[in-house]
DNA sequence: TACAAAAATGTAAACCTTTACATTGCAGCT
DNA sequence: AGCTGCAATGTAAAGGTTTACATTTTTGTA
């Protein structure tokens, strides 16, 4: 049986208010009783409860952080942001993931609340202002790249409209005309905000392909890779591929290759986020620059920033920018399109 | 101020008895009281304090798991079983980095003591047991390849030696005789485990390179890019690079790349693990397969398995197997060395 | 109808801390 | 010597739950 407070202020032969004095450092206890104390506590291995700390602090030192999923290597950067963040200030780093599914994450936030100081919620496709209701008023919570109009919480979200706008001016720029793109999840903020971006300079340069070469995928690399092949399939087919995310601008470059054709020669792509490993696949990835593990540091810091009262009433909204970040997967190509080249050697 | 188990008593006219009764299930409350009293909980959006319930019951639903990194796949992999395997059971996660550093390991179980109710801990590099001491005994603990003899907890552990040297072997079956390694971390089970693997099977086949091609890495991308151009600066450089993770493996690539090579024509190159995007790299790395994701779910499995008492006395130390998963990073060479060749062109 | 047994509900202790307030002991003052 | 005031320490309440045990209510039976 795990000894207690009482345990160590018996044998140290002083009362358990002067074991809690010096074990949360502050008040006043006379140096030789609490180096006793302090011999006691490290004798019998000694630790506070937390639970019972907990009840009466009301705080945990833990913070929640619930993700919409956990494949890849984005929410593998949002997490290590978000622990560097939060072990700089001493606190711990409660993980779940919700699968986009309202009842995960209602279920994952019952548990979190008592249990937390604080909670990061990424909720890009479920609305998660309503599961949001049940949670004291006291909860620090914010928001990553949540749909919301609501000015009550805390929210961080990335351009995603910009980024990907000049993106479509770079492949623009670089002479396609024939852009596909490939989204997200239905229904999900960031796939939209991407896809307006898209739109906005697709149209802006007077380049409409009003939706033809608008493709679905749902953010992972299988579905890259699958619906590059329904794009492949085109004939001729378009001369630049934007993935919505890196992941699936992985899986498009594998069946790019099966189909035999040579990036970026043949075809070009890009991606969106920026991972780490897009730099290091070959081609490098041309992509869109999103500070990952900033942005679960950022969450992490403002929370915590509330905890600790110095930002105690008023929210921010935080936008975040992207930057393009140019590498060798995309390139320009001479006006003339496949077809006419095609043409051109026959 | 959050509304507790009185307030709801109270309000439906019963003792917080009986409404603790309804709130675990168990025991018989007549129908209609029960009724009553989950209007009530619902309209006063009560949900139980988890700091009393926890310091009642010594349990707090939640599994600590501790990792030494959490940059790239294989960590996002590892967590993300553990998640799923928790969530199946209605559990939760605690998740924490350590950087192999023993400070901060400790720092993470002294937090975690009484604020989980199991650990699982994977610290290939730092001897865990020592700092393992000071948890309770009744605390189930499960190694994630941790160095250790003790029996006394459980351990699982990944067969390095035997999928290294599968790899080595095949590496050689393909006519290769100078392969190099990027090892991993100085002191690193893991990377040690690799290395006997690589130095069994050379010795084997009669291919002693007395250690002259053994470099080393950190498991970071960066370290085998580094180390790749280490590798590449040796005149005739080695035929195959064999990394002993897929980061470095990817960080490889890109150095050859840079070099002007091509793969697997003028080198190959394989790497360890088969992290999600191997199979989707160009070209797709050979590897050795480990079951990442179900690592973590078999360790968060094993420590439920305790908690739940089927299994209370008897520690298992689970003995992973590995499997050579070939894809197109390697080549067969013709007998003739590189060296050979030039002198044969020239 | 009365009583026993069973069912439903209530009372209070226990879990382990922190901390406001009370007490003790002692130095320094007149 | 007696008092004041302060430093050091102690006492006890509070925090929100679960549950053994006690009590009340209901049901069934003679």
């Amino acid at each position: 049986m795990r000894s207690s407070i009482v345990d160590v202020a018996q044998k140290a032969g002083v009362s358990i208010a002067t074991v809690s004095r010096v074990l949360n450092g502050s008040d006043k206890v006379k140096a030789e009783t609490r180096e006793k104390i302090l011999a006691v506590i490290h004798e019998m291995k000694y630790a506070p409860n937390p639970a019972a700390r907990g009840l009466i602090m009301r705080k945990t030192e833990a913070i929640g952080l619930l993700l919409p999923d956990l494949h890849g290597e984005f929410f593998s950067e949002v997490i290590r942001g978000a622990d560097e963040a939060v072990q700089k200030h001493g606190y711990h780093l409660v993980v779940s993931s919700s699968h986009n599914d309202p009842k995960e994450i209602e279920a994952a936030l019952r548990f979190m609340r008592g249990r937390v100081d604080a909670i990061v919620l990424m909720s890009p496709q479920v609305n998660a202002e309503i599961l949001l209701e049940n949670l004291p008023k006291s909860l620090p919570i914010v928001l990553l790249n949540c749909r919301t109009e609501n000015t009550h919480y805390d929210t961080i979200v990335i351009d995603g409209f910009g980024g990907a706008r000049e993106m479509t001016n770079y492949l623009l720029d670089l002479g396609h005309r024939n852009i596909a793109v490939i989204t997200g999840g239905e229904n999900n903020l960031e796939s939209e905000e991407r896809l307006r971006g898209y739109r906005s300079a697709m149209i802006e340069r007077k380049n409409q392909t009003s939706g033809t070469l608008e493709f679905k995928g749902n953010f992972t690399e299988i579905s890259g890779y699958e619906t590059a092949r329904e794009i492949l399939a085109m004939k001729p087919h378009p001369t630049a591929i934007f993935a919505f995310n890196d992941s699936m601008a992985i899986g498009a470059i594998k069946a790019i290759r099966e189909e035999g054709l040579r990036i970026p020669a043949d075809i070009s792509i890009c991606g969106f986020d920026d991972v780490p490993v897009a730099k290091y696949i070959s081609p490098s990835l041309t992509s869109v620059h999103v500070p990952i593990s900033d942005l679960g540091a950022m969450a992490i810091n403002r929370v915590i920033d509330r905890l600790t009262k110095r930002s105690k009433d008023t929210t921010a909204h935080v936008f975040v920018p992207t930057k393009l970040c140019l590498r060798s997967s995309c390139k320009k190509i001479n006006t003339m399109s496949n077809q006419e080249k095609e043409e051109f050697v026959a």
